[in-house]
DNA sequence: ATGAAAGCTCAACTGAGGTTGAGATCAAGC
DNA sequence: GCTTGATCTCAACCTCAGTTGAGCTTTCAT
């Protein structure tokens, strides 16, 4: 093949959209790796155009940094991922867009018989009284609406969640 | 009516689901006023619920907290946001969730293709090369994806792009 | 052989949305 | 009056995903 089938890390930087600085980065979280020349510079495999593609293809998907991670991790020593991997993780991903999707419906199913309702007034506004309901029959702390970002909790008259989430924990 | 129309902030954090810590953020914030007492404590009104809460439904809908300031200060002298207000920024709201789902919906469809064709490989993959903006709400590489049309390399084998842009400028 | 371009490390910074801790004060029930 | 729990301020810290800058070294084309 090439003689060059290492590449500087401009030149993967370059191919891959990705700034010089991003990429080093992700060298410390331990989402590529670099081989090193004698005077210190990193060197990728070609491979690692497609890993970093996929880095930013599961970002944009909604996958941190951590979870990419790991599901690199999770592959066969450093390999980039195949065609099979792919189809186990895209399906994967797919799943989590499904749900935000979901999730976002039920906000705007609500938030239209909102608009439609024009109350805002406290006792008929579902959208409003999700999270008061909580505090006016048995004054528990922390009720809220979804527990998760992204999340909008189904808002049922009758579930409770009992979910506590303003602080991720001690 | 109550001779407690005054609720001090642990009370409001209670009712809403929200810290304590983030009240007193989101009054540094210029979300929400407070009264106080002679002895220098908080003290809110019971509508300030309402207000938390609206705060924190425009929050989940995607709204950055300045956003939701900017909001809350075109209502005249600190009320609570009444119906006509709600319809207008409700309104503008669902806006925005359908541009959400619709993005995501986009983003989708390109990832079933990419099951089904189980490519990954460069050429033919839209998810890699057409990184549509799709989720892009949310932290992901800023300069990148989208920002700069034609800008992202085309991650092929062969040519050179030279188009080197290793950071977004000063 | 040389000079520009590219690369190196390390630390500090961004910004959004808060949390944590120290040390002091307030409010209220007994 | 005392004690206990809630609250106060202020500063420092956190996470995430990177960027920026200083100061220095390597690589490569001419």
């Amino acid at each position: 093949m090439h003689r060059t089938d290492l590449i500087a890390i401009g030149e993967l930087a370059a191919r891959t959209g990705v700034a010089v600085s991003a990429i080093r980065f992700y060298e410390a979280k331990g989402l590529v790796e670099a081989l090193r020349t004698r005077g210190g510079q990193r060197r990728f495999l070609r491979a690692d155009i497609r890993r970093v593609s996929f880095i930013l293809i599961a970002q944009q998907l909604g996958l941190s940094l951590e979870e990419i991670a790991d599901e690199l991790a999770r592959l066969p020593a450093g390999r980039t991922p195949n065609a099979a991997d792919w189809a186990r993780i895209s399906t994967d991903l797919r799943a989590r867009i499904d749900a935000r999707i979901a999730a976002l419906e039920r906000t705007r199913k609500l938030l239209d018989q909102c608009i439609g309702c024009g109350c805002l007034s406290l006792k008929k506004c579902r959208l409003y009284n999700a999270q008061d309901k909580a505090a006016q029959r048995g004054a528990g702390p922390r009720y809220l609406l979804g527990d998760r970002p992204g999340e909008i909790a189904e808002v049922s008259d009758g579930g409770k969640t009992g979910a506590s989430r303003p602080s991720p924990g001690p």
